[in-house]
DNA sequence: GAGTGGTCTAGACCACTGG
DNA sequence: CAGTGGTCTAGACCACTCG
């Protein structure tokens, strides 16, 4: 039995990290059923839920029913990255925010994105690159190619105004798709883009938006020189 | 009122997704409150707090007491990496794993790692490399900072069997910290231990992991030509 | 089959905070 | 101060899955 009142499901989870601190519960075992847990803490079997399906979100236990609960063998590390519209990114940093079309014209996609947005063979896409400025010096060259289903020609205009970075976060909300993080050599022309050196080592980010299973954008971020994502664990 | 019957938080969900989908709910909306919503979907308010619990934790929903819920504005958005044990992301892979340690050493930190991890001026640390191939191929270099509170002199012979990385996992359970991704031009050394070209653009993770304030570990990954993080939004 | 977690309900009180 | 979300309770039933 043990002393502090165990009203709310954070002080429950105290209680259990501070076992798994200790290694009284070590990774591997079984812990107790959580109406057990329930009577031992004073509290109900609710509680005890709230608490250990927050830890098992976190990775740090296993559940399954019959199976019953335990101590996670590998805690899996999460990081959760919070991708910002590029234009606050800038402000937050403290910078004045610029922006500058390159480019912008109807054309047929190189295969390597038309498999990645799953288009058809001979479907024509949006093409735009632009860059995003940081008082005044190329923070990151956006190349996007956008399924034009989604955004009419009279809309592309907007583009000489506003980042499609920012336009879609306001006009197409929550979708789903994927991520990528990786590192490439400038070439030539990204080297002239970002105002760095041929062969730069550059931070790159590749995501891919769909909307239930049909992909609305492909979009290459490639960053200025020292780029960094920075999270808390 | 809405004929489907809402008799689970998931179903409650994915119909105020589809509200917001429809733009029936906008960016900045206030929604009817938890009470409202239970009455309309017919189900126990706490069905409803669940639904929107879960779509404020994803960032889709704004909720205050008092101030009531609404729609995001700028849906926040989140990418959660799951960061594995490398050996462990080899052998997924299919490929064969392998480690070896460079050196092991404990000596002065230079300040950019004192610094980060928060040591007294004259600490020592123990300053570890080693590398990890996958089918005998350089895969990524482990260069790694350990303060030595956490591990005994005797346990680092430990590393000439097992990796920092795996060892960590199993000993120093559940830790907070932060984590950095960036890209870097592979050095002399780096090129040779990775048998890759100088200047080659590479992915870089560095990750310093705490213990209530105390720094455990330090430690910069770099990883081979082509490497890259990947994950779903 | 039986034990465990997953969830729902109805009601209650509390904590925060906007007006 | 009053409205809203945050949470707890006690009890119930269900769904999954291990043995």
């Amino acid at each position: 039995m043990t002393d502090p009142p165990f009203n709310s499901w954070q002080s429950v989870q105290e209680e259990v990290l501070a076992r798994i601190h200790s290694r009284q519960w070590k990774p591997g075992d079984l812990i107790p059923n959580e109406a057990d847990l329930a009577q031992e803490f004073g509290c109900a079997r609710a509680t005890v839920n709230r608490a250990l399906q927050n830890l098992a979100d976190e990775g740090l236990l296993d559940r399954r029913r019959k199976a019953g609960t335990r101590v996670a063998t590998h805690p899996v590390r999460k990081a959760t990255m919070y991708i910002p519209v590029i234009r606050q990114e800038i402000a937050d940093k403290g910078h004045e925010y610029g922006y500058e079309l390159i480019c912008s014209e109807r054309v047929l996609p190189p295969t390597e994105v038309s498999n990645i947005m799953e288009f058809g063979r001979r479907a024509h896409a949006q093409h735009i690159v632009c860059i995003h400025t940081a008082d005044g010096r190329p923070y990151v060259i956006e190349d996007r190619w956008l399924n034009p289903k989604w955004v009419s020609a009279e809309d592309m205009s907007i583009f000489n105004e506003i980042s499609p970075n920012e336009w879609l976060v306001t006009h197409v909300p929550f979708t789903e798709g994927e991520i990528k993080f990786s590192a490439m050599s400038a070439s030539k022309t990204e080297a002239e883009l970002l105002s760095c050196e041929e062969g730069e080592a550059l931070f790159v980010i590749e995501r891919t938006t769909r909307n239930k299973q049909e992909a609305i954008t492909s979009v290459r971020l490639i960053f200025c020189r020292g780029y960094r994502v920075e999270t808390t664990i």
